[in-house]
DNA sequence: AAACCAGATTAAAATCATTCTAAACTGCTT
DNA sequence: AAGCAGTTTAGAATGATTTTAATCTGGTTT
């Protein structure tokens, strides 16, 4: 086995998920060198691209376990349903209007003052997005 | 003709929508002196319990009609769907986790520094959701 | 290495908000 | 009163996500 797929296993163990044959397939997909944003569907084309096949639902269901993991992060995504983060760090980003395409802002690019919870709640994110369209 | 009535029907005018009896209907629910959030479904139940009816397709064609003409503002929203705010002024909005519930940050109780759009981009809206939680 | 079992995967069906269709209706102008 | 573009409608279609209930599999125990 390489080493590659030896530390996904130990970080699947970590999370506390059983490296299946799913889970290492799928996390070798998304926790690569290289952040991106995914959904199911993308997931789904890359995996019949390699000749592999999984089912809709375990897709999902691995998503939603990678990210109560806090291996993912959700994000906001126009009108395509539900799209996942493999950058886990505390960012913002850009939303091409035309595309539904997501680019990552840096978090020093992107400082807000947050005003204080209304009372009786704590703040638990902030997530800011800014649409933007391409000059004609 | 009530005043109120009037007034309604001017706005429609202006914003070249038809008076209809169901734009009309809608309006007077959503542009009253109270800024609201509100959705199809809610609208629907508003309706039904004035012993009125309207079509499903019929009120999310009003609704972006409305949202088409500037009336209304498409706001973020968990995971409820479509939802659209009367309060059309720049503001921002905090997200109850735990029911959805939105409520309105004035603009300028959150000020942002928005980084520059990437090469032949501009800037088109920024939108900011402050997650809360109640404190348990 | 065989048995076992909780947890995982699966195909297929269900869900459900939203949109589409194409037929009937209505506000407005003539 | 007639005519027509624009509107409303019920019901069907859509499509992403979730549920179901049966099968399978990692990992542990014998």
């Amino acid at each position: 086995m390489t080493d590659h797929a030896t530390d996904i296993k130990t970080m699947l163990r970590s999370a506390n998920l059983r490296p299946t044959r799913q889970r290492v397939l799928l996390a070798g997909l998304l926790f690569g060198p290289t952040k991106c944003h995914v959904n199911a569907d993308l997931l789904a084309q890359k995996i019949a691209q390699m000749g592999e096949h999984m089912a809709t639902a375990t897709i999902y269901n691995c998503l939603h376990q990678f990210e109560a993991a806090g291996l993912l992060q959700r994000v906001p995504s126009g009108d395509d349903g539900i799209t996942f983060d493999t950058n886990i760090a505390k960012h913002h980003h850009f939303l091409v209007e035309e595309t539904g395409e997501l680019i990552d802002i840096p978090f020093g690019d992107l400082q807000a003052d947050v005003p204080q919870a209304p009372k009786g709640y704590e703040i638990e994110s902030v997530e800011m997005v800014v649409k933007i369209r391409k000059i004609s």
